[in-house]
DNA sequence: CATCCGACATCGT
DNA sequence: ACGATGTCGGATG
């Protein structure tokens, strides 16, 4: 279950009769818990509750139904009894039916409200239904309910309305959302006249059978987009007039309104009677957009960005500035003033806003400060001055796009309010501003000058200023009107393979031309390349919240040339960390944050994610577009190695749909005699099975054998189910050319004595890559590279920690796992010029290593290399094959991996300067 | 024709 | 449900 759906079962459970005798058990299933779990907690087979009409589920809660009136009492018995001691719970949860109190044992933090209130402080037991509890969930326990009863509304009424679910009526559909969640919140903070308002008038003026809901609600919309001046040709009923003037354009278009069924007249009144005062627009805001959205409402709330990740993006960017320089200012009042100036300047502009939450992040922490400011200058009651339409963004969607602006409009009011009190607030609130900062379309198509037009005389003021201004000359006056302007947000990632004909036309015309290989793009790289022409035109900084894989492999080399060359820098990062909200089912995706502006003078800053969980702060000169310190290199693939190495090539892609192999059982199914193995079967390894030691077998039939092996009935079968699954391929290279010869793998390569073998996925926690050998009977999928019948001293390169460290460097990866490249990592690896004695050195090291592995047997590769239980004598036998390479490097061990990638990129900047292509390898000047 | 990638995919606990 | 860790075949130039 994810956090709506216990809340709606949360919600219906407080509203049905308090049942003394079933209320635990209904409550552990409105958290998700299994019938069978609750039937085994009925019998006692499971409850270790010592209490009377106790249920204790162990290590999650202990449940006690209190005698009327004894609520505090029955929880001190929960907390002090043995069987809690025992069970160790989590919670301990006491109840009569009117009071309800509840604590956290671990952390003694405690919830007591009254019993119908407790749907309220759900999310206080999230943990119970394995939603894990970033602090934010409990403070957001209303902006899931919000989320959930509108969810249901919203699809109660496009039941009742056909026509409004059509593409054509979608926005007036969201439209009309996004004034009801206008409304609902502002009849709760005395916007409107009277608590309540909205919703008590509807309760009353429209009729119990739902008949005219929507024309009481189009009255009142129609008060609410009269100004106060017209009323009185505008008719008004008695009831509407009193609704202020609102518009700003909430009220104006299309002033339809669906019809309403009963039921949702119902959810409608349901939803007015929830507290809007405590919305957080942020939250909120990510969560409704799920609402509109069909394809992800099933998931809600997969892809927006929790608030800590916002700050990874706008900290650094810029409020650390902000903050810093208050800090400088300390009670000087010019100094204060000057930086209210200049944060009334700051444009903050989110190209893929959804509903808005970057800005309303950057909205709130920009408040903040200038309340600080207001503070020390004995200004506390001074209107804000940074203006809402300072903060634009754009978004495909329709209804996020309605979202985002009502979130702004809801965080300048709660800011507002919060510094200046309520009084204040509202007196300046209405009527709403008619501009419109939020665009709704393609931001990849849209002319981002023109949405937020570098304004004024000159950007003078550019980033150089922006960290790091010295003390000495803190009054600088921001003369230019055109303010400082900052790109953030968190745009779509898609592979090339997952994007639509569109989106690849999207990416093309951003690219104009730059790189011939736009296609290998990522969708996410449009908005790095249109930030970074914004600010070659406009100055600023840009950061997004982006999948890793911009910084890495064969991204690198397309992307970083056309980042670089429109003047941009990378200004801090954080490197790799996994993708994580409060969506209980989490998009899975690794994430980098990436900040580009121009170069400046100040450090860089990378933030590092340990394994650990910890992050931490690295400052260098210059940060690679491999997200390390250091001076920028980009590694172009190459066809062949750059140092005299062998070659290694791709593995045999069988294109078969598993026809071609064959597992152990399968090949003795089959019954081939032992001349027929011989000559039509091989062994064939791809990662996995190299690695963890599975053994699969693939038929393999050299042309001068194929009639003998059609005689062959199960091979002339499976041969038959290739080449129709290979005909019915969309690729037309399978279609045509493979389906020619279906008995055999794309490709037939294999060793004549041995091939060396590299997986071509494999996990990043192992301390060396999981090479090795295979004999002459067994090839290799293409989930492994190989160097066929190749010199063992190839084999002591690939498994030394020099290798490794290039590799996790320079190839793409999975995630974060570890995948090699022939072109990309084996082909560039620079390897000083080798003797005949390093190599009879290298031969003689790579063969203890197999040695060492031997004396396991039979361990597999992953057992060996188990980072946490590597043998002794294996990591001795790598010791010493690292210091004699390393020794041929530099004469002695490197001191760590910095120094071993400083090096390497020092050797292939070298031996990569003025060769062949003109395509330049140390990008721009540093 | 060779190969790099995946807002992933699938396993085991 | 979550942590660990690698399949498979399309799209690309």
């Amino acid at each position: 279950m994810n956090a709506v759906e216990i809340e709606e079962a949360v919600s219906e459970l407080a509203e049905r009769p308090f049942d003394p005798a079933e209320f635990p058990y209904q409550f552990l299933a409105a958290f998700g818990n299994k019938d069978t779990t609750i039937k085994r907690l009925r019998t006692g087979s499971t409850n270790a509750s010592d209490l009377p009409g106790g249920v204790l589920q162990r290590s999650n809660i202990h449940i006690a139904v209190a005698a009327h009136g004894a609520v505090t009492q029955t929880l001190a018995g929960l907390r002090t009894s043995p069987a809690t001691a025992k069970a160790k719970p989590r919670f301990i949860l006491a109840t009569d039916g009117d009071g309800f109190e509840a604590e956290e044992l671990e952390s003694g933090e405690t919830v007591a409200c009254a019993y119908a209130d407790f749907p309220n402080r759900f999310g206080f037991f999230l943990p119970l239904a394995g939603i894990t509890t970033v602090k934010q969930v409990r403070e957001s326990s209303f902006d899931i309910r919000a989320t959930s009863r509108l969810n249901r509304l919203y699809v109660e009424l496009l039941k009742d309305n056909p026509d409004w679910g059509t593409a054509d009526r979608r926005p007036d559909m969201n439209h009309f959302m996004a004034r009801l969640i206008f409304c609902f919140f502002a009849e709760d903070t005395d916007i409107f006249n009277g608590e309540g308002l909205f919703t008590a008038t509807i309760e009353q003026m429209s009729a119990r059978d739902s008949s005219n809901t929507h024309e009481v609600i189009g009255e009142l919309f129609r008060a609410m987009n009269t100004p106060i001046a017209q009323r009185a040709i505008a008719k008004l009923p008695r009831w509407a007039d009193v609704f202020p003037y609102v518009n700003g354009g909430l009220f104006s278009g299309s002033p339809a309104v669906p019809r309403f069924s009963r039921i949702a007249r119902s959810y409608l009144l349901h939803i007015g009677g929830l507290d809007w005062r405590k919305i957080n627009p942020d939250i909120f805001g990510s969560m409704i957009q799920a609402v509109a959205d069909d394809d992800e409402r099933g998931a809600l709330g997969m892809h927006y960005t929790s608030v800590p990740n916002i700050l990874k993006v706008l900290n650094p960017l810029f409020l650390d500035d902000l903050r810093a320089r208050l800090e400088e200012a300390g009670d000087n009042s010019r100094m204060l003033l000057n930086l209210r100036r200049r944060m009334a300047r700051i444009r903050v502009f989110d190209p893929a806003c959804g509903s808005g939450n970057f800005l309303v992040i950057a909205y709130k922490e920009m408040r903040a400060i200038e309340a600080e400011i207001n503070k020390r200058r004995g200004e506390a009651d001074r209107a804000s001055e940074i203006p809402l339409t300072n903060f634009r963004g754009i978004e495909l969607r329709d209804f996020p796009a309605e979202v985002a602006r009502l979130a702004l409009i809801i965080a300048e009011y709660q800011a507002d309010v919060l510094y200046r009190g309520q009084k204040l607030a509202l007196a300046e609130f209405l009527p709403l501003n008619k501009e419109n900062w939020i665009t709704c379309g393609n931001a990849l198509r849209l002319d981002w000058l023109s949405i937020c037009p570098p304004t004024g005389t000159g950007v003078k003021h550019h980033a150089d200023d922006l960290f790091h201004t010295p003390l000495d000359q803190p009054q600088i006056d921001f003369e230019n009107e055109g303010g400082e302007t900052y790109i953030c947000g968190n745009p779509p990632y898609l592979g090339n393979t997952w994007q639509t004909v569109e989106q690849k036309a999207d990416i093309r015309s951003v690219v104009n031309g730059r790189t011939s290989s736009a296609g290998f793009l990522d969708y996410v790289a449009g908005w790095f390349i249109k930030a970074a022409d914004y600010i070659a035109n406009a100055g600023g900084a840009a950061s997004f919240v982006s999948t890793n894989s911009i910084c890495q492999g064969q991204s690198v080399p397309i992307l970083w040339p056309i980042l670089y060359s429109a003047g941009c820098d990378i200004l801090f990062a954080y490197t790799s960390f996994k993708w994580a909200n409060l969506a209980s089912y989490n998009a899975g995706v690794t994430v980098a944050v990436v900040g580009i502006g121009a170069p400046r003078n100040a450090l860089r800053r990378l933030y590092e994610h340990r394994e650990d969980g910890h992050v931490v702060l690295r400052e260098g000169a210059s940060i690679t577009p491999y997200l390390t310190v250091g001076a920028r290199v980009i590694v172009e693939k190459s066809n062949n190695p750059i140092s005299a190495l062998g070659i290694m090539e791709f593995g045999n892609k069988p294109s078969d749909g598993g026809h071609l192999l064959l597992s152990r059982d399968e090949l003795n199914a089959i019954g081939l005699t032992n001349a027929q193995r011989d000559r039509f079967i091989r062994c064939i390894y791809g990662s996995q099975d190299f690695i963890n030691g599975g053994l699969r077998f693939c038929i393999w039939i050299e042309d001068k054998n194929l009639d003998e092996a059609q005689q062959i009935p199960a091979l002339h079968e499976r041969i038959e189910a290739v080449r129709a699954l290979r005909l019915a391929s969309p690729d037309k290279g399978a279609r045509t050319i493979l389906a020619k010869r279906p008995h055999q793998l794309k490709l037939m390569r294999i060793g004549s004595s041995h091939a060396i073998v590299v997986p071509s996925v494999s996990s990043e926690r192992r301390p060396y890559l999981p090479a090795g050998i295979v004999d002459a009977h067994t090839t290799l999928t293409n989930l492994a590279f190989a160097l066929y019948d190749a010199p063992l001293w190839n084999l002591a390169l690939i498994a030394s920690r020099l290798h490794l460290v290039w590799i996790t460097t320079v190839c793409g990866q999975l995630e974060t796992r570890i995948r090699y490249s022939n072109t990309l990592g084996w082909n560039t690896f620079p390897v000083p010029t080798l003797t005949e004695k390093n190599k009879a050195d290298l031969t003689r090291c790579a063969e203890d290593i197999l040695l060492a592995r031997e004396a396991h047997f039979p361990a597999t590769i992953a057992d060996l290399y188990d980072p946490d239980d590597m043998p002794a004598d294996l990591r001795d036998a790598h010791e010493r094959n690292d210091e004699v390479l390393e020794r041929i490097y530099i004469g002695r061990h490197f001191r760590n991996d910095t120094e071993r990638l400083e090096k390497l990129f020092e050797l292939y900047t070298k031996m990569t300067a003025g060769a062949g292509s003109a395509k330049k390898r140390k990008v721009g000047a540093a």
